[in-house]
RNA sequence: GCCGCCGUGGUGGAAUUGGCAGACGCGCCGGACUCAAAAUCCGGUGGUAGCGAUACCGUGUCGGUUCGACUCCGACCGGCGGCACCA
């Protein structure tokens, strides 16, 4: 069979014949699988892509044939920096840019003959789509979940501009090798932590991998403490610190600011107002993932300032260092140097205080700094309390004097959404001198993206420099105002795309309630296992909160979860066209046809380990599918001419390897274990060659399990099998088949091989009835030969068995 | 640095979740068919020793738990992903 040419012909029969796209009439039948979109940055479609939609394609392809109501859409995460800094680069405009990408994406996505349902279509650019995005932003913030405050960004003097982390190469900018400094900025942010607590609870529901769990689980990053406030002698604020150990209290003698708080220049003394600067000055150089690595020196300044102690009421310094960031906690830590390896060492350092307040429970005075859980001393009023107990009391007593007390913190931050850029999603304020942030109206959205917009970098967010974008009217008194220059995050354009595809064309309303409730929640996402984190806490999170206005009614939008792994270039390293190892896909489809190439893809790799590219063997599925042909056509016309159908004791081994690769292979989809299926399909294939190599083979039972092994094999290579199934007398489309289900009868053996081991140690091989009890077993064993010898008359002291596998005899 | 994951023959990967390590392929070796080659079909293939039955070793390293460990626990080595403006 030409591979190549059978693509093209049953992708044109897809397209004029919507066999097996979703109809709403059933969507009680629903299943709603989803693979994250592609970002249109490169020009084609990677082998990442190929990877993930693939096998997902077939998993669709699977569900559809078990009789489900398959909705499989695809679209675009248009936005994005790489667009804008690529348009920039070449002098062209990321709007056409990206528009050709998403063209060229389409045609692969087409070659690679998957089910999507491009009616449905989606991609965020568009204003039918970004308007919606707008009204999600308004609608978080009318609830008060979106709001403005000062955040830092990464800032480049040279280039004038705001540069992206990923731009930030050994701490400067990419650019022009000017040295990147934090600088604080007001900047909008959705107030993710407030559902903080509901999205730690409700993974526990979710069909998701442990390890993405978890990991959620750590960013969220709750934990249970205390807020102590440490009172400024003249002033109404004062610091507070967050705290799991409470029980220190007695022992603090020095509090730490985060050097970025505004704070800090409003206590510092003159005489050390130079110092606290300069200090302030290096650590807007560093990044967060140094300032938090425990093998940097710990440093620090102090600001000549003094705060007062909750309870015992001393004068306890204030210092600056940047191990305390801005951004955790309260941007403020107490320094217990006896009780905290940090604290100590930067006790040492700077010969502040080191004061013992917690011993062992036994009691014996060990090394400082003790850092483990104890007994309180030199406390006070709170000596000879356990940790736990001497918390409480002291939170208590904070809580009774108004200085704090019992207190959740969350690693977890607010999410920032606002880009100083061009290309994404204008965000839907009006900045009023009189009425200050006011909200488009809806019924004026969209805000849309000007086309014709300077958006080199030089100072300013691009669209500030478009007077008809800036200028407007407040919508609250008419006077003359100007838009809010940022555009929003691209992942607020994905936090919300599951919710539009099935109701893509709605211009009334981001979607229609009644069809998403009956659409959602997703039942498998397919994606990688990087957005652990971010886009998928994300998504969570947007569902939560229309859940809460009412727009929504289940509460996580992916019920199950699957990555796929990463496919590294030949070399081992990941794919990058710095490093040159960048496989294109299309070389290999158009060589050995879709087909070959997605079942390569899902035989050669575990799908969710992924591993180094090599098409080391990418013939031997070509090989294996002529193999399928030839035996299919053959017991086909063979079972023509044959006048009886002579029934053999092979028939049923045959039974056997049918029904045991429909089992296999079924359960093997539902975990994504698309090697195994495949090597299942192979040995069943095997077991066809040879029956029909037995003298007395029966053609027409032959032909029988030929037609089964089609619709067996269809979801991984559709175009082949839609050729097979035509090939021997099938009629429209195999996907409108059932997939094959296991007759349980056909599995069971009355004999099975069992392993005898003595002492642990494998000596023989015995058979004996599937039913075999012990002492059956253990009987049968103590007959055969090798074991016989092996026990050279000794004793057997116990034996364990477990059914159908071993019996381990110990002497 | 912190969080999470991975490490199995020459090679990609299996292993019913603590029960016969290496399924299924690739590669290699041998055979059949052929004038020959290709294609196809059949057989073999973890290492060491042995003609052989078989014995010993073997899942990154070291240690532990267990009748039994690729699987669980501890320490270490190597690789990968994420760390909040790449998406």
């Amino acid at each position: 069979m030409d591979y190549v040419k059978t693509d093209k012909k049953w992708n044109a029969y897809w397209e004029n014949n919507k066999c097996h796209l979703f109809n709403e009439k059933n969507a009680d039948n629903k299943y709603y699988i989803m693979e994250m979109w592609p970002y249109p940055s490169g020009a084609n479609l990677h082998l990442g892509h190929w990877f993930n939609f693939g096998p997902a394609d077939t998993f669709a392809r699977f569900k559809k044939m078990q009789g489900k109501e398959v909705f499989q859409p695809m679209g675009f995460d248009a936005f994005g920096l790489p667009a804008e800094n690529y348009a920039i680069k070449t002098g062209t405009h990321p709007h056409d840019n990206t528009l050709k990408n998403i063209k060229t994406m389409e045609r692969q996505l087409c070659d690679m003959g998957a089910m999507y349902d491009w009616e449905h279509e989606v991609s965020t650019c568009f204003p039918e789509y970004y308007r919606w995005t707008q009204w999600l932003f308004l609608e978080l913030y009318k609830k008060g979940l979106a709001y403005q405050k000062m955040a830092p960004v990464n800032w480049c003097d040279s280039c004038n501009t705001v540069i992206a982390n990923e731009q930030v190469v050994d701490g400067c900018c990419e650019r022009c090798g000017t040295a990147v400094v934090r600088k604080e900025m007001t900047q909008w942010f959705f107030k993710i932590t407030e559902y903080a607590d509901e999205l730690l609870e409700k993974l526990d529901s979710l069909d998701w991998p442990e390890k993405t769990k978890t990991m959620q689980r750590n960013w969220i990053g709750r934990s249970e403490g205390s807020e102590i406030t440490f009172d400024l002698p003249g002033r109404k604020d004062g610091i507070t610190v967050f705290t799991t150990r409470a029980d220190t209290l007695m022992g603090v003698s020095y509090v730490v600011l985060a050097p970025e708080k505004a704070l800090v220049a409003e206590i510092t003394t003159p005489e050390q107002k130079a110092a606290v600067d300069a200090y302030r000055a290096e650590t807007a150089k560093a990044s967060d993932i140094d300032r938090l690595s425990s093998a940097r020196e710990k440093t620090g300044v102090f600001t000549g300032a003094y705060c007062i102690h909750p309870i015992s009421g001393e004068k306890i310094p204030v210092w600056i260092a940047d191990y305390c960031l801005g951004t955790y906690g309260t941007g403020a830590v107490m320094g217990v140097p006896a009780h905290d390896e940090r604290d100590f060492a930067f006790a040492k350092k700077y010969g502040l205080p080191v004061k013992r307040v917690i011993k062992a429970e036994s009691g014996e005075q060990s090394e400082l700094p003790y850092c483990e859980h104890g007994v309180t001393e030199n406390s006070d009023i709170f000596d000879g309390l356990k940790t736990k107990d001497a918390t409480a009391k002291i939170q208590e007593h904070l809580s009774k004097i108004g200085k704090g007390g019992k207190k959740v913190n969350y690693r977890l931050r607010d999410w920032s959404v606002s880009r100083q850029r061009y290309w994404g999603t204008p965000i839907p304020i009006i900045h009023c001198p009189e009425h200050g942030a006011v909200p488009v109206p809806e019924k004026d959205l969209p805000v849309t993206l000007p086309y014709n917009v300077n958006f080199t970098p030089d100072g300013a967010s691009p669209l500030r420099k478009s007077d008809e974008f800036m200028n407007t009217v407040c919508p609250v008194c008419g006077k003359p105002a100007k838009r809010d220059p940022d555009t929003l995050d691209t992942f607020v354009c994905s936090s919300w795309y599951y919710l539009r595809y099935p109701d893509n064309k709605n211009e009334k309303a981001a979607f229609n309630p009644a069809l998403i409730n009956k659409m959602l929640p997703v039942d498998k996402y397919v994606g990688g296992a990087e957005h652990a984190c971010m886009h998928l806490l994300y998504a969570r999170f947007i569902a939560k909160a229309l859940r809460d206005m009412g727009y929504v009614k289940f509460d996580e939008p992916f019920t199950s979860l699957v990555h796929q792994g990463l496919i590294l270039g030949p070399d081992g390293f990941k794919m990058s066209k710095n490093r040159g190892n960048v496989i294109n896909p299309d070389t290999y489809v158009d060589e050995y046809g879709s087909d070959v190439f997605r079942m390569y893809l899902m035989f050669r790799f575990a799908f969710t380990e992924g591993g180094a590219w090599s098409d080391d063997g990418i013939k031997s599925i070509a090989k294996f599918l002529d193999r399928v042909e030839r035996i299919v056509l053959k017991s086909h016309s063979e079972a023509k001419k044959a006048t009886s159908a002579a029934q053999s004791g092979a028939d049923k081994e045959l039974a056997y390897a049918l029904n045991y690769c429909i089992k296999a292979v079924s359960a093997d989809f539902e975990t994504f274990s698309f090697n195994t299926a495949i090597a299942r399909l192979m040995e069943l294939v095997n077991a066809m060659y040879k029956y029909e190599a037995a003298s007395n083979s029966n053609y027409a039972y032959l032909r029988y399990v030929s037609t089964e092994l089609i619709k067996l094999l269809a979801p991984f290579c559709p175009h082949v099998c839609e050729e097979l199934h035509e090939l021997t007398g099938g009629k429209g489309s195999v996907f409108n088949k059932r997939y094959p289900v296991c007759d349980e009868k056909a599995l069971i053996k009355d004999e099975l091989e069992i392993a005898v081991q003595i002492n642990s140690k494998l000596k023989a091989r015995i058979r004996v009835p599937s039913e075999a009890d012990e002492t059956t077993a253990k009987n049968a064993a103590l007959d055969d030969e090798n074991v016989i010898a092996a026990l050279d008359g000794k004793t057997v002291k116990k034996a364990i068995y477990i059914r159908g596998r071993l019996l381990n005899l110990i002497v």
